[in-house]
DNA sequence: CATACAATTCAACGCGTGTTGAACTATTCA
DNA sequence: TGAATAGTTCAACACGCGTTGAATTGTATG
């Protein structure tokens, strides 16, 4: 999975998998939510003050990021109405190296002189 | 630009740009379209036959891409109808490195037990 | 019981986005 | 001059998204 050196098959697929995944990353809101996890902070209510940001809409966006597996709930085992947000390690560590390995600037080919006016070959026929 | 060890107000700002670049890519038919561009294809023909899109869907996503300063366009020397797209590495090379760093999964830290039942100090006051 | 609390769910609103088809620019060539 | 070519721009549509405020769920406490 997400392994971009296999065929286009299996290459689109993946596309659309890191598509999704960072889908749920482009947010600035949910990137500051995100950035507040990897700190440690846990809690709605806390991100909550922190962001200055209703509860509401912080469960929104926590919802996104859980919907993609890279955020993980859990419920405080004394007081189960408290509810502890964390990273899912597994999950970045992919993400990290699928978008090291798709993004990185050594894999830009050079210029492919297949099409212009001395190589025509992209007419619709 | 784009580091994210500094103060909160800088952190906020490149959040901003990272999810703004993010959101260019995370879609779909852009990133087959940036994967092409990485292997060398160049023109709206090539990539609108490649990818079965319209040649005007091309465009559209294109623009998107070059508006984040991603991709770079350079019309034919001869025939200037024959419009080029390329990546901008410096563009890449940033971005590639800011992701890294940000999502980094060493960057996780432990839980921090400020909230919950034993310490409730996340009250609105 | 009734109240308080953490968090989610729901309804509604603007707003932006991906897609489509047609019209339009700009350039080359006969 | 007129047709052909490569590509963009425009108008319009359905759809999803971020935000807001109110209502709701589930749990703990007195």
């Amino acid at each position: 999975m997400l392994n971009y050196s296999a065929t286009a098959q299996t290459e689109t697929i993946s596309l659309e998998l890191l598509a999704e995944r960072l889908k749920a990353l482009a947010e600035p809101n949910r990137l500051r939510i995100f950035n507040l996890l990897m700190d440690g902070v846990q809690c709605n209510c806390e991100l909550s003050e922190a962001l200055a940001m209703p509860p509401n809409l912080i469960s929104h966006h926590l919802s996104k990021l859980r919907s993609v597996g890279l955020v993980d709930v859990e419920r405080d085992e004394w007081d189960s109405r408290w509810i502890y947000y964390s990273i899912n390690r597994a999950a970045l560590e992919e993400l990290n190296a699928a978008f090291g390995s798709f993004f990185d600037p050594n894999r830009i080919q050079p210029r492919r002189l297949t099409c212009g006016p001395q190589h025509a070959i992209c007419r619709p026929e």
